[in-house]
DNA sequence: ACCATATGTTTACAGTGTCAACATTAAAGT
DNA sequence: ACTTTAATGTTGACACTGTAAACATATGGT
């Protein structure tokens, strides 16, 4: 008994394709296979979206949402160095949690961020309160700043990508090899690498 | 009037491969298109790869090979600092300029690489050689070589994420904004930047 | 009440990964 | 040398994909 028209079907479609992105990994999600876990036809979310590729767009833009909820510094109070580590871990646990949406979110899937306006701006936002943060912990000039935040987020997003072909080296049980023993050694001591690197980048 | 067996298909099919990979991204290239680039019925590079998956693999493996080639330091040398960042600088244009194989072979196309043996060993290879490098340039624990080892990378590999990012970004003329800026105030100083960054990892 | 627009459905097409059945050839065993 | 076997190719099929076109129904502004 429901009606012709869904009235928030969108909403639904990308609730949805969030679920099977993470579930399965976004190279498996398909137009077809969120329309009819929601209940509509095969071509209904193309009313919503526009191509594929836009859909993963609304996908990453909700990863990004999620990934400023865990990061943002409350540049209003005091920044300390304290507070980007965990910061810092919060972005890795993130990168590692969801991973399959990392991926779309960093990955090749949406190639061009500028054409999908809503979804550049939840990107820089994160980076925003980066750069606020650590111009609140140090009365650098803006190149200063900017350069600070490009080498912390370079060794945050490096490190997921590392750290995530450990896990998966690591489930068949196997001695790890190579550079994954030393990647899972950082891992067990995230904090204190961590640490480590802010210092080294703090001191400029 | 060429013969029913082709002779030397696999190979043929990897170079096709990772031409079609560079030209248009991984995500484009199917089994069925370098069949056809390469003469030969659809499900005859069935006989070669076992699924798509290892036909990825073939291509990362090359990719890694490609890179071992410019990133390799000789060991039996002295190691130096310079020759470090010589080396970083290599291994970031090799992203830079082969970012589709890039992708393919630090995304998640080829999902574990603990199936494909020989694909593992090369991406070893890389790694072990830079481990290698750093043993040679100070007289470190095994541990703080691993250590330094990984930071350098996941730097290297996060940069390359970054920067290409830009490179897109800065395609359609528009102002760049956010961490764009930033990320290209870094690539038009590379060396400058991966001197700062070398030098805090080697002082640990 | 009417009509444009937004939102849905059905149908269709070309392309995909992959499997099964069959054909041809090269290699190995006798 | 002859036969068997395994390697390598082809054809045809299946279920799935993105997406376009034509059509159906509901919604909102006049």
């Amino acid at each position: 008994m429901k009606s012709y028209h869904h009235g928030n079907l969108k909403q639904e479609l990308i609730l949805c394709a969030c679920k099977l992105c993470e579930e399965n990994g976004y190279e498996t999600l398909s137009m077809r296979s969120i329309a009819k876990e929601s209940g509509v036809s095969q071509t209904a979310p193309y009313r919503h979206f526009e191509t594929k590729e836009s859909l993963y767009a609304s996908v990453a833009m909700e990863g990004f949402k999620k990934l400023s909820k865990v990061t943002s510094i409350d540049t209003s109070q005091k920044v300390t160095k304290k507070k980007l580590i965990e910061t810092s871990v919060n972005y890795i646990n993130f990168g590692l949690e969801n991973a399959n949406t990392y991926d779309l979110m960093f990955g090749t899937a949406v190639g061009d961020f500028s054409n999908y306006p809503d979804l550049l701006d939840c990107a820089n936002a994160t980076y925003e309160n980066m750069r606020l943060s650590f111009a609140k912990l140090a009365n650098d000039s803006e190149e200063i700043i900017a350069y600070k935040c490009i080498t912390l987020w370079s060794m945050l997003h490096g490190l997921v990508g590392i750290l995530r072909k450990v896990a998966i080296a690591g489930v068949d049980g196997e001695p790890l090899k190579g550079p994954m023993t030393s990647a899972s050694l950082i891992g067990d001591n995230l904090d204190l690498h961590l640490d480590k690197v802010l210092t080294g980048i703090i001191q400029n």
